[in-house]
DNA sequence: ATGAAAGCGCTAACAG
DNA sequence: CTGTTAGCGCTTTCAT
């Protein structure tokens, strides 16, 4: 059941196969309101679909893009992909998907993967260095955009992360927290370090000790235990420590956790701001007040940006909004 | 930047195309050794990576499965997507993901736009009644597969909710529980019902009320709110209720927040099963304890079972495993 | 063991 | 306005 072929729909409509390509894509060559009428006729009655594998062969154009994520499984990279699947589709593109587990070799195998499909531009979200993954999409010659992840030199998508450290700090501060530890890391050039950096800097400039023990980001998908043991550790050792500023929800998620089991209510006798902005935050018990990435607008942005081949290459951030709820102690 | 195409490999190995191809796929037919090796330099010097569109169009296979979900951000399906991306992966296969937001039009939007991408297999995790998609399915004479949510006339693979539905409530019945309320569906042909009907058969087999007010599972994108809304009226005014049988993780998290908003203790003075198993309840305050779906299984059977025609097109069932964490009170 | 050539389904240049 | 045809890059039959 090979499916009729646009010669098939040809020799019904007695007509050739460019009338019905030209009809098919509305151009580039006019056809007589007839004929077309004709066409249209034999396409329904041969319940005629076009085969995008030849059109593709012939136009070089997919219709597809690629998106090439750490993890679909993870809150955050699941809404940033769900974003970005909304735009693609909205733009009449199908998206292909490939998820790293954090492996910088499976990283390149996916993009490689992706680029062999012939896709017709690509989104990468780096999982550690983004360097080799811009090497090979520059070499590849098709538009690109990192997300999440940046890298100076790329063009790229991203939310305002260091911005959204200092907020997440100045409300602790504003609640009247002298004490506050950051969980994050302090050195490198990921999201998190932006977001780390900003929370930090914020300190220093209000006069707070910054010498809270840090999460170091480490194996990146065992985040959640790392802040949780992290925070076990930093509650008993450090007891006047009354607000955490957590640069993930993934961060907030362990930090919540270790300090239940240490008996210390969070929104009550310990304050929490989290940075990300995941739909379950609204849920957990409390619910998190987070700095919320604007996922649908970084999944346009993101789309748009490969679909029209704009000439400067530069990097996009997007604020990102405070979203009061319990884990602050904004509502007792 | 078109790179070089077979011709130019063959150009340069000073052999002609169809030698290159059959070293490139080790046949159909043989090479002599001296010759494979020039070709293997020549593609090495080249840099030629081969063009999948046009094997695609001769071979008429892509290489590349389709997944439609309903939602890619929900912890469910966001893992569920993953473990077939994995099993996709495994097989060299590419993954080509379509999300629906449980529309029924954008379901069937999906499916067409996959089909129309020529993809080999597909696989489709329906948000409603099936049947649409089986028709197009079929008809499309491809491999296909449900996932999740199955129908009788279809292949599928999915777990057996009937069972964890049965295996949740036994267990809050060994907890000496007598008044027990399923958060579920009565009705209807889903996941979710087929384990809220194994809850309430197991409920009435052992002479507990099955009279508890059941969430309905009306627009499934609201579940937590659903559920949240349905467990608060529940606990206010259903006092004797002592455990909750939660049919998906979702359902878990909006009855967690109206038992803690309530003041009830989850895990001390009110009970919680639930069916799913995704990483988030590991995190959640308390811990819960689910019936866990395995993931990789399904996503592995579910792509082995489209790549290999098998002849029966029957349904394969997966265990779901029982995780014991803090909600139901067996850790206090 | 190798080469020439047909053709997958489509688009578009070219010719009427 | 419409038809004929080349050719996208690849695989594979057919001939040698």
């Amino acid at each position: 059941m090979p499916g009729p072929t646009i010669r098939d729909v040809a020799a019904r409509a007695g007509t050739s196969t460019a009338v019905v390509s030209y009809v098919l894509n509305d151009g580039p060559r006019p056809v007589a309101a007839a004929t077309r009428e004709r066409v249209m006729a034999a396409v329904a009655e041969l319940g005629y679909r076009r085969n995008n594998l030849g059109r593709a062969l012939r136009a070089n154009r997919t219709g597809t893009l690629g998106l090439v994520v750490p993890d679909l499984a993870k809150p955050f990279f699941a809404e940033l992909a769900r974003a970005i699947e909304d735009a693609a589709f909205a733009h009449g593109r199908r998206l292909l998907i490939g998820s790293t587990h954090f492996d910088a070799d499976r990283e390149h195998e996916q993009i490689q993967a992706l680029l062999d499909a012939r896709v017709d531009a690509m989104l990468v979200v780096p999982a550690h260095d983004p360097t080799p993954a811009v090497e090979v999409l520059r070499a590849a010659g098709i538009p690109y955009s990192l997300v999440h992840h940046t890298h100076p030199t790329a063009p790229g998508v991203a939310g305002r992360d260091f911005d959204a450290g200092r907020q997440a700090t100045r409300h602790l501060i504003e609640h009247g927290h002298q004490h506050i530890a950051v969980l994050g890391a302090a050195s490198g050039e990921g999201p998190v370090s932006h977001r780390s950096r900003g929370a930090l800097a914020t300190l220093a400039e209000r006069r707070r000790p910054t010498t809270g023990p840090l999460v170091l980001h480490c194996p990146f998908s065992e985040l959640r235990d790392d802040a949780y043991r992290a925070t076990r550790t930093l509650l008993a050792e450090h007891p006047s420590v009354t607000a955490l500023c957590a640069t993930t929800d993934e961060h907030a998620l362990g930090a919540l956790r270790a300090a239940t089991e240490a008996g210390r209510r969070v929104g009550d006798d310990l304050a929490l701001v989290s940075i990300d902005g995941t739909e379950l935050g609204a849920y957990l018990a409390p619910s998190l007040t987070t700095l919320a990435v604007p996922f649908a607008a970084l999944g346009a942005d993101a789309v748009d940006h490969v679909l029209k081949p704009s000439p400067a290459a530069h990097i996009r951030r997007h604020r990102l909004s405070l979203v009061l709820r319990r884990s602050c102690g904004c509502r007792p």
